[in-house]
RNA sequence: GCCCGAGUGGCGGAAUGGCAGACGCGGAGGACUCAAAAUCCUUUGUUGGCAACAACGUGUGGGUUCGAGUCCCACCUCGGGCACCA
């Protein structure tokens, strides 16, 4: 690789030479406080340097500081951030740009059990370590605003806030039926007034303080309930439905996960459904990620209809009401509460049985569609509300108990899973829609209403038959479903039989984990549940022990319980405190938060990071994120990172934000505007004849065939990492070539939004550039400035349509492009021998937010004294992006023959008969009379013959 | 099965419906060097030709258009997400 050596130019652009220009203005920029941003008040405003300038938000994902250390795939969201906000800053932007530490969870403590040493201890030097690798690639972050989860006055305030949501309840009657969170105070007042009826329906006073307990802890948004939760004894802890995979196991270690009864901390994050839905398309992200909210959130709008039982009503969910004619069984889920008293005594046994074979079962196993249907007959029987007729009840484990209401009506003509049920044990199928001729068409059968010729069931839009009732509901004749449902909407609602709703995936949020390395919760308990702390007694300070480890259980050990060790710290758990009443003993709650807490709200922190009064101060706030005007939601401006968190942290983010919006903390509803997702860096991994990874940096290439150690190896593309053993350290970058290097190269190699495999050998193409930039400006022998005369026409031409496609390329994160421009420029320079005195300092500035270290160097060889941060981005002149003539190409009959210089401002007239005299144009026309021609001004001819 | 993306040289990738392959890597040739590395210069889609040049060329097949990588229809392949969600 590049080396200086005693043949190499002494003031040549070498990595000994990048290096020393960089760490010097790496401190230069430190002593100078160059990318502090300051805030319109507070201990970090300034009036004064806020006024006149628009501001700018720009946001990483947080980043969690693993043990390993950064590799070249890390930093690639983060150079580009980086490259937008020098950008932003050179345009006149004040910019708000940071990074933190989401410090506390799994791996941190993971890594410190393998180590043996406190995750505080760990956790304490990866973040160090992280920051010299960070600051090493020279991003312009302000340091004062960088936080970590892990630090108490940080999270302080994740405890504060969940207080707030603690205290609060959702009032879904607000806002016009929108809904809003309110302090759970609100609804004391309303219970003890009268003006909401208690459950029960006595008076508020008349209830014991167990029951009053009951009812609020019942309303609050973040609550303790016994529920089947997600059971991973591998780790050792609950985890979110979120963080399972869809074949069952944890994401994070790839564990069994088991469903189990257990009582947890849940989040209210189903009361805001329909907000997480609807504000989506209030922002700016891409539709895949929007689709994929969606998605996990499962809106679905239908209807619940109550079928009549000697036992009771059994209560269905159903997106076709329309379709109840053909409604000839109901089914249950084998867990459903009304299967017992339903099952007549000749069936007891074969549903017991059932049951039982269904709770042995994993979800992963009862969700294989392709699976063939089973299930068992109760003996009972139910009365179809729209016709009276009486339908058996069976249960099946392909209906679920933790959607809907865990009990369908079964359509056999018009759902797949039910036709293929009633064709399993012979249960009647009746159409009730006249499928068109073109779907019997396509299935090669003649028209019929006789679905036992039918080979699937049918839905869509299609004339109504046999359903109608002498009570009023009518739908033969009817081609839509739309308007069936409205129907039978209406009438269900009128008989009370049934009504519309909207039903959700969503499950509320379970907010619990039984690990050390967490938040600890601001909650004790006495003898009726859970009490808040008061916010004086924040931070709860995380207990320190050396028995850490959590207890761990055997991966498949579904019916091991959780331990969390803060249990174990009977020192701890039993506080005397007074919360009002005098000094009592109370109980710690002795689970931590889960990961996705401290990164919730980090951005907010970011804005005013040393705040003891308040999460955020609300100025601060509304200035970085508040609403730019009607129906702009607030937010970060942008926010990079991967596709990963599409329903993890930017759901649970969300949803704190909207709480604090809602409680009055924030003016922004939604935390993240614009949300840009990048791409990974992958690179080649290695497996050898055992199928094991091979380290990828000792393969050799022959011919076309890879070896390791001489043994054939297999090649392959993966996610750059320790496991695929493909990892390259930034640190060897920075000494084969410099940050400015490699921050190009990882620019240049495609689009910000693409994944793109890392290829060492390609990154000393950026550095020759560097290179070439360098000698227009620096003789290489004597190290002295050598700047031409000043620029020709075409060269000014050339700079200022430079200077105008890239700051279009800049602004719309086309750095790739925007790099391309860059080197034509470079290299035009090049070919006229020197660099032109005025188009230096613009070339300068163009390069800087990409390699601002060498563009630093450079522009004080310039005589410029101060760093060029604030400097502001070349502005191309209009009149130097004309020219006088313009290059056309002339086409015959589509294919381009040849090419013309005509006047800017020349007619059509005058280009036609230029193109049609081309000797090249005459010679493809072979004597043929042009029929048309047709000229496309400034752009093309084509001539048609 | 459903919902998103994406298919362009040896490789990463450029192209408001208007000269396909910018820019970089790699390859070939040359300069410098005792030699090599590094650096610099020239060249480089494929095929044919000494050359001028010609033909072909953006996953496949059709279509719209004076003109299609770009727009429309159908299909194929790859990647991602969801999936017995009633």
């Amino acid at each position: 690789m590049a080396r200086a050596d005693s043949d190499t130019p002494p003031f040549r652009y070498s990595s000994t030479l990048a290096q020393d220009i960089e760490l010097r203005w790496q401190d230069w920029w430190d002593q100078h406080h160059t990318f502090e941003a300051p805030n319109p008040s507070g201990p970090l405003g300034d009036p004064a340097a806020v006024a006149g300038r628009e501001k700018m938000f720009v946001l990483d994902m947080f980043p969690y500081p693993s043990g390993a250390g950064l590799h070249v795939g890390h930093p690639l969201g983060f150079i580009g951030t980086d490259v937008y906000s020098r950008f932003k800053r050179m345009a006149g932007y004040n910019v708000c740009y940071s990074m933190g530490f989401d410090a506390f969870g799994l791996p941190a403590e993971q890594y410190a059990v393998q180590t043996g040493q406190h995750p505080a201890i760990t956790t304490a030097a990866n973040i160090a370590n992280m920051r010299r690798q960070l600051r090493r690639l020279g991003l312009s972050h302000d340091q004062r605003r960088s936080i970590s989860t892990t630090d108490p006055e940080y999270y302080r305030w994740t405890q504060w806030i969940f207080l707030q949501v603690f205290n609060s309840w959702y009032d879904t009657a607000a806002d016009n039926g929108a809904g809003r969170a309110r302090p759970i105070t609100e609804l004391v007042a309303a219970l003890d007034s009268g003006e909401r009826p208690t459950p029960d329906g006595r008076p508020w006073s008349a209830l014991s303080t167990a029951e009053q307990r009951t009812v609020v802890d019942d309303h609050r948004l973040a609550y303790v309930s016994e529920a089947p939760v997600n059971w991973c004894p591998g780790l050792g802890t609950v985890v979110a439905n979120e963080e399972v995979t869809n074949d069952g196991r944890s994401d994070r270690g790839n564990f069994p996960v088991f469903k189990r009864n257990m009582r947890q901390w849940m989040m209210r994050i189903t009361a805001y459904a329909d907000r997480l839905i609807d504000d989506l398309d209030l922002l700016d992200w891409t539709d895949a990620i929007k689709a994929m909210q969606r998605n996990w959130i499962g809106r679905s709008e239908g209807a619940r209809v109550r079928f009549a039982t000697n036992a009771g009503d059994i209560e269905v969910f159903t997106t076709r009401a329309d379709t109840l004619f053909g409604a000839t069984f109901v089914v249950l889920a084998p867990e459903h509460p009304l299967v017992t008293t339903l099952t007549v005594p000749a069936q007891s046994g074969a549903v017991a049985d059932y049951q039982r074979a269904a709770a042995a079962k994993k979800d992963i196993d009862r969700q294989d569609a392709t699976r063939e249907k089973t299930g068992v007959f109760t003996g009972s029987y139910a009365t179809n509300p729209v016709n009276g007729a009486q339908v058996p009840v069976w249960i099946a484990d392909y209906v679920l108990m933790g959607y809907g209401t865990g009990a369908i009506m079964a359509v056999p003509c018009g759902d797949q899973r039910d036709f293929e049920f009633a064709r399993q044990f012979a249960l009647d199928i009746p159409a009730i829609q006249q499928p068109p001729a073109s779907w019997f068409a396509d299935r090669g059968i003649e028209p019929s209403l006789d679905t036992s010729t039918w080979p699937e069931a049918f839905s869509g839009d299609a004339t109504y038959v046999q359903s109608a009732n002498d009570d009023g509901l009518d739908l033969d004749g009817v081609t839509s479903v739309a308007e069936g449902k409205q129907r039978t909407h209406d009438w269900l609602v009128t008989h009370d039989r049934g009504h519309g709703t909207v039903n959700f995936k969503l499950r509320d949020w379970l907010f619990s984990r039984q690990r050390y390395w967490g938040e600890p919760f601001p909650i004790v308990y006495d003898e009726f549940g859970p009490v808040a702390l008061p916010d004086t007694a924040l931070p709860v300070l995380l207990p320190e022990t050396e028995s850490f480890s959590p207890r761990t259980f055997d991966a498949d050990d579904e019916f091991s319980n959780p331990e969390s060790p803060l249990d174990r710290l009977d020192w701890w758990t039993d506080v005397e405190i007074d919360l009002g009443d005098g000094p009592r003993t109370y109980h710690r709650d002795t689970n931590v938060m889960p990961q996705w807490a401290g990164s919730c709200w980090y951005e907010l922190r970011y804005l005013d990071p040393t705040n003891d009064q308040a999460l955020v101060d609300k100025d601060v706030e509304q200035y970085w994120m508040g609403p730019k005007g009607d129906g702009h939601p607030g937010g970060v401006d942008l926010y990079v990172g991967g596709v990963e968190h599409a329903v993890l942290h930017l759901l649970y983010s969300r949803f704190w934000h909207k709480v604090l919006f809602d409680l009055g903390h924030v003016s922004s509803k939604e935390p993240y505007y614009r949300l840009f997702n990048q791409g990974m860096i992958l690179a080649a991994a290695f497996k050898d004849s055992r199928e094991l990874y091979v380290d990828a940096t000792a393969v050799q290439e022959r011919d076309g065939k890879f070896f390791y150690q001489d043994q054939p190896v297999r090649r392959e593309w993966g996610k750059m990492g320790k496991s695929l053993k493909n990892a390259v350290s930034p640190d060897e970058m920075y000494d084969a070539y410099g940050a400015d290097t490699l921050r190009l190269y990882e620019m240049s190699t495609g689009p910000m939004d693409a994944s793109r495999p890392w290829e060492t050998r390609d990154v000393v193409g950026m550095y020759r550039f560097l290179q070439r930039v360098w000698r227009n400006f620096v003789d290489e022998e004597t190290g002295e400035l050598r700047l031409g005369a000043t620029a020709d026409t075409d060269t000014l031409r050339l700079l200022h349509r430079t200077i105008a496609d890239v700051r279009a390329d800049m602004d719309e994160l086309h750095f790739n492009t925007a790099i391309a421009k860059l080197i034509e420029l470079n290299n035009a320079l090049t070919k006229r021998g020197a660099c032109p005195s005025d188009v230096a300092e613009p070339l300068v500035l163009m390069i800087a937010p990409l390699c601002p270290h060498v563009a630093e160097e450079l522009w004080r060889k310039l005589g410029h004294a101060d760093s060029l941060t604030h400097t502001p981005f070349p502005v191309a002149d209009p009149a130097l992006l004309l020219s006088d003539t313009v290059e056309m190409p002339v086409q015959v009959n589509g294919k381009f023959r040849s090419r013309i210089v005509v006047s800017t401002s020349a007619s059509d007239d005058v280009v036609r008969a230029a193109a049609l005299a081309d000797d090249k144009v005459i010679n493809a026309l072979g004597g043929a009379t042009p029929k048309k021609v047709i000229v496309v001004p400034g752009r093309t001819v084509n001539i048609v013959a």
